[in-house]
RNA sequence: GGCAAGGUAGCUCAGCUGGUUAGAGCACCGCACUCAUAAUGCGGGGGUCGGCGGUUCGAGUCCGCCCCUUGCUACCA
């Protein structure tokens, strides 16, 4: 390697001090871990940091209702995510928290620098705030009906049910997710940042190739649409960092967190002494990576180069983002159990094995990446098991036994070990590129070659003729040989199985280019199995530690969870409000799936003296064969509606969440169809 | 219906700016071997590259239309 020492930085975003890390956070840390080795593996001068992102509204109230201080909350979660990501070999070099000096002091002074340039406004807003809880309401903690379909229990910035978007003030009957009381609309002042005033510098920054080309198309649109101010500042109550010159106002949490990378590095040089301004100054040479989910990229790739520019701070060298993980094919599901907590799996199975797997498959575009586990078991048994590890299986023994562990005084095969070697250059651009599933496969190419050579010059014939020790000796000692510059290639992605081969091999730790000449004349150790084998039966078991875990948790929490978040009880009516509702007893006649919709079934109820149509959403809990014929409850008198899909005469009574949580009532025995329901 | 990403062997995926008979790994079948964690090697079957049309001397690779899948969204009176 001629290549000079690079100063390299490398983050990964922030996880949410709120929750539990799983395998779809793992894929991130995954690749900037793997990212980070590389490099560093290179003999570059590189640092990887993260942190807890600890601020906001859910956190703050999270703790109140476990009736603790937030500081505590964090505390307890922060200790977890180290344990979990220590478990997953990810190798931060320091792991730090938002609410931490460092990002106070830094978070101020971009702040600072960003309102002496001129890029702070302050405007008066109107805002919803909850008279009994005392505070004002995020977006997504008031509750109401759609201003646009009237469809009840939506957020307050947008309708699940038909797509609008809206400012919360305009929710019809709002209500609050914390006190269940109605909200009030207040005015309050806020701090904005003004992002348009960097349009240009954040093309220029976009242009000069700093992001993916996918990324930039998405950009593109933002750029079209117009750059808006942000709101930075939230009222007190809040849990994050007060704006010094706005006393009761503090920094909105999507302030500070990318202040974190900052921050952690900060934290990290004050321990180890190196320079901060050479990373983080206007004229750094070194080079800023951030690896993020792509639901992450605007704050990224818009509001934290344009902070940073604004306060005289170098911008990354690039902003890189990958897409979400699903589990056979489908988005992580806590009832099926593939929502995988890290330490779900780690009970369970060798975090190598996930480590290996997300590698095999990653590359530089923001794809989605799906594990699927019967190709997870079979991938990670067949190449690391049975092709990679048993290389030095299948040759460790005649070296110990009839060598004493020596390795021949020369390599037999200089030509075979030059091709590995050289290999290495093509490798390493692959990773560079973080085009994993590139240097996988070739390396995997590798192990296949160095199988077809033992085949070929088998040992185990030569073992049993007299006067072949050297000819035994130089092919066993190939193999061990080619076995550890795989090992070498396969070091970032597999860090300890990489520290139990150099056990093995008896070797000082393996840079990239410390395999350049063969092990000769050298005495390795007694070889024990590096890695076992996947077992089915293991993933199952996880997939239903998985589901009991979530279930477990949610009746834990269920007491609490399930008082807070019922719905309240609607205003008192009179019984003649209620009288003018006509319920009657149905028989269900017909039931069947409408064509073209997902979640919609056409029921023909019969009502004694008529027949009604009537559609129901309840095709995800029922199938219409089990519904034919069951006696239930509709609104007979409810104004028909027109629909997508023809004309609904009624509405059958069901209660539940939705998805299969749907049921709908049944009278007992002996109702009959038209009586009426008092 | 809208937005996004995709549709290449049973499965997971390569196929870069269009160029010989479309590839790999796994799975499957047969053979070999027994050093190795039921590992390995050799051979084989298997794909009209979602469909149709177009551009081109030539298209999996470019263009148009259509179909399908997944995610978000809508249809949940």
């Amino acid at each position: 390697m001629s290549e000079t020492t690079r100063k390299i930085l490398i983050t990964s975003a922030l996880p949410y001090a709120n929750g539990s890390i799983h395998l779809g956070h793992l894929v991130e840390y995954i690749q900037t871990d793997i990212w980070a080795r590389f490099q560093k593996q290179r003999g570059h001068e590189c640092y990887y940091v993260c942190a807890d992102d600890a601020h906001g509204t859910p956190i703050m109230l999270r703790a109140r209702a476990e009736g603790i201080e937030p500081e505590t909350l964090i505390e307890r979660v922060w200790q977890e995510h180290t344990e979990d990501f220590a478990g997953f070999h990810i190798g931060f070099d320091n792991y730090h928290s938002t609410h931490s000096p460092e990002n106070r002091e830094l978070a101020t002074l971009i702040y600072e620098r960003n309102r002496d340039a001129g890029h702070i406004v302050r405007k008066t807003i109107q805002q919803a705030y909850d008279p009994e809880a005392g505070m004002f309401l995020p977006d997504r903690f008031i509750k109401g009906e759609c201003p646009r379909c009237g469809a009840p229990d939506q957020y307050g910035d947008s309708c699940e049910a038909c797509g609008a978007t809206y400012a919360p003030t305009e929710l019809k009957n709002p209500r609050s997710a914390v006190s269940g009381a109605t909200p009030e609309t207040r005015e309050s002042e806020h701090l904005f940042f003004r992002l348009s005033d960097f349009e240009t510098v954040l093309k220029q920054w976009h242009q000069a190739g700093h992001v993916q080309a996918e990324m930039a198309n998405k950009l593109e649109e933002w750029f079209e649409a117009g750059l808006a101010d942000w709101d930075i500042s939230r009222d007190a109550p809040y849990f994050g960092f007060e704006i010094p010159d706005a006393p009761g106002k503090y920094f909105y949490v999507w302030l500070d967190a990318p202040v974190g990378y900052m921050a952690s590095f900060r934290n990290l040089c004050d321990k180890a002494g190196i320079d901060f301004d050479a990373y983080w100054g206007a004229d750094s040479d070194a080079e800023l990576y951030h690896f993020i989910g792509k639901d992450i990229i605007y704050f990224h790739a818009l509001f934290w180069p344009a902070m940073l520019a604004g306060a005289g701070f170098r911008m990354p060298t690039a902003v890189w983002a990958h897409g979400f993980l699903t589990v056979d094919g489908a988005k992580m599901s806590k009832s099926r159990g593939t929502f995988i907590k890290a330490r779900t799996y780690l009970k369970h199975l060798n975090p190598e094995y996930l480590r290996y797997y997300f590698a095999a498959k990653l590359g530089a575009r923001i794809d989605d990446l799906d594990l699927n586990l019967e190709d997870f078991a079979q991938r990670v048994n067949s190449d690391l098991v049975g092709k990679v590890v048993n290389i030095a299986s299948r040759c460790a023994g005649f070296i110990h036994k009839r060598f004493d562990g020596r390795l021949s005084a020369q390599c037999s095969e200089p030509g075979l070990y030059g091709e590995f070697v050289a290999a290495g250059e093509s490798i390493a651009a692959h990773y560079e590129a973080r085009e994993y599933g590139r240097a996988v496969r070739e390396i995997m190419a590798l192990a296949d070659r160095a199988n077809q050579y033992i085949d070929e010059q088998k040992p185990w014939v030569v073992a049993k003729q007299d006067g072949q020790e050297a000819l035994l000796q130089d092919i066993c000692s190939t193999g061990i040989n080619l076995f550890r510059v795989l090992i070498g290639y396969l070091k970032p992605i597999l860090p300890r199985l990489a520290a139990e081969a150099e056990t093995f091999l008896a070797i000082d730790p393996m840079g990239w280019d410390s395999q350049a000449e063969p092990l000769t004349d050298h005495v390795i150790n007694r070889f024990k199995p590096l890695m076992t084998r996947v077992e089915m039966s293991r993933i199952e078991a996880m997939i239903e530690d998985s589901r009991e875990d979530l279930q477990a948790e949610a009746e834990a929490s269920g007491g609490e969870a399930a008082a807070e978040e019922m719905e309240p009880i609607a205003e008192t009516i009179g019984f003649d409000d209620f009288a003018k509702l006509d319920l009657r007893i149905a028989r269900i006649a017909r039931a069947e799936a409408v064509e073209g919709a997902d979640k919609l079934l056409r029921l023909t109820l019969d009502l004694g003296g008529e027949t009604r149509n009537v559609f129901a959403g309840i095709k995800s809990a029922y199938a219409p064969e089990d519904l034919e014929g069951r006696l239930t409850v509709m609104v007979a008198n409810l104004a028909p509606r027109k629909m997508r899909f023809g004309v609904s005469e009624g509405m059958v009574l069901a209660a539940g969440p939705g998805g299969r949580e749907l049921f709908i009532l049944s009278p007992d025995s002996g109702a009959r169809p038209g009586m009426r329901v008092i």
